[in-house]
DNA sequence: CGCACAAATATATTCGATAAAATCTAATTA
DNA sequence: TAATTAGATTTTATCGAATATATTTGTGCG
């Protein structure tokens, strides 16, 4: 019946028919990123097979991927656990993820063509949208505002030469996103952000990169800080 | 008759029983890393669960931990296969390289205490040590050379507060590794580049930031284009 | 001959059951 | 009482077989 069930081909976004071990490892990676799982909670094998009605080989797959990128915590015949989550490395999460970006702004800024430009406007564009939507707090309800955040983000530095930096950024983008999502603060800022975000586009298709720079790591700064102040983590 | 003699419970480093999913894990990673299973080359499981003497699921686990650090390449439906290597991969490499730990130096450099000091000092005696053992194209059949090596890199970078950072070079010095042994390249500069790696010492030792920095992308560079000058890889 | 299409084959993925390991429980002893 | 240990139970890791998907081969037709 299961089998069945999913058996109706999933096409993945590639239009591929995606499996099902990347199907549930999607799933449980959403689950953990968005602090439904919670830091420290045993991912019981049996429990997970009956939550996301899936068999032993997917779900071990999956718990196995994730592992490698740090998103579980595997140890040797003991299973799966989500991560602590911890303040010292929400600071050490927030200081790599200002060094690197710093390196891809300025990398950018240095070499970027007009295309470069043109995805940042664009990324700019969609998220003004996805702000403009609903009012203040539009970003906690609508879920596609993380993904154009993020895209955001990674336009900036996307001229930066280094696929290779911009996949470390992905991954520090992602799990600074756990934070926020566990600190559950609602930030009543939502358009005060998005004057921040308007002022980084800004300085960075000005090319001065040194106010790019300050302000990213402001706005970095920032929320962490906001998110430690919420004391929902050690 | 394969269960039973792997169930001769090998331990790992931490004298952990390890599974034998970590233990396929560990032996292909090092097949790869290592230029034996060469780039494009398609992981057919029949034949690695014949060659590595396992069975299919801890393969398949080994396989996805592999995928997700970018150590093999995974398709859906399709199975597994090396990464492909290319001498514009390495240029990315060696340029991330560069800029991760010229953070990392000139972090350790600004708040290294004493036992960083130490634990530079340590590491650069076992690298001499694995040089001196054999003569000049020792770290070529010495295995431990490579540990030694990276290890001594790491130290470098130990006092930069984030151990994120460290893993990030920590993975871009194994791929880097896999393509020093796919260029075959017998660089006889054996004595040459342990006084490249003193001076990287000394220059950090005395805190000279500028310098150890200087230093340290030279010493990449110049392995770099030994390697694409070998025209091994497109 | 070259192409479309349908078996036939090979390969990858998933399932259900078993083996191995960890964890819990309760009885035993110092 | 605290520490140990043997047995029972739960949980994880692995196996062997079945299913789904890709690839190859072969066949007929224009």
């Amino acid at each position: 019946m299961a089998k069945t069930a999913s058996s109706a081909a999933s096409n993945d976004a590639d239009g591929q028919i995606s499996t099902q071990a990347s199907s549930v490892y999607d799933r449980l990676k959403h689950d953990i990123l968005t602090g439904q799982l919670k830091p420290g909670v045993k991912l019981r094998l049996k429990d997970l097979i009956e939550k996301y009605d899936t068999g032993n080989s997917p779900l071990r797959e999956a718990l196995n991927r994730l592992s490698a990128n740090g998103m579980v915590v595997r140890e040797e015949n003991r299973g799966f656990r989500v991560p602590p989550a911890s303040a010292h490395e929400l600071q050490e999460l927030t200081n790599t993820r200002c060094w690197l970006e710093e390196i891809g702004i300025r990398e950018s800024i240095a070499n970027g063509d007009t295309e470069w430009e043109e995805r940042i406007v664009l990324a700019f564009h969609w998220l003004t949208r996805a702000a403009r939507s609903d009012e203040a707090a539009a970003k906690y309800t609508v879920p596609e505002w993380e993904d154009h955040h993020r895209e955001f983000h990674l336009a900036l530095i996307s001229a930066c030469g280094s696929s290779i930096l911009m996949d470390f950024c992905a991954e520090l983008h992602q799990r600074s996103f756990r934070y926020r999502n566990l600190a559950e603060v609602v930030e009543y800022r939502g358009q005060h952000e998005l004057e921040e975000h308007r002022e980084l586009q800004q300085a960075v298709l000005d090319r001065n990169a040194d106010l790019a720079v300050d302000l990213l790591h402001k706005h970095y700064k920032v929320t962490s800080e906001i998110l430690i102040n919420s004391g929902r983590f050690e």
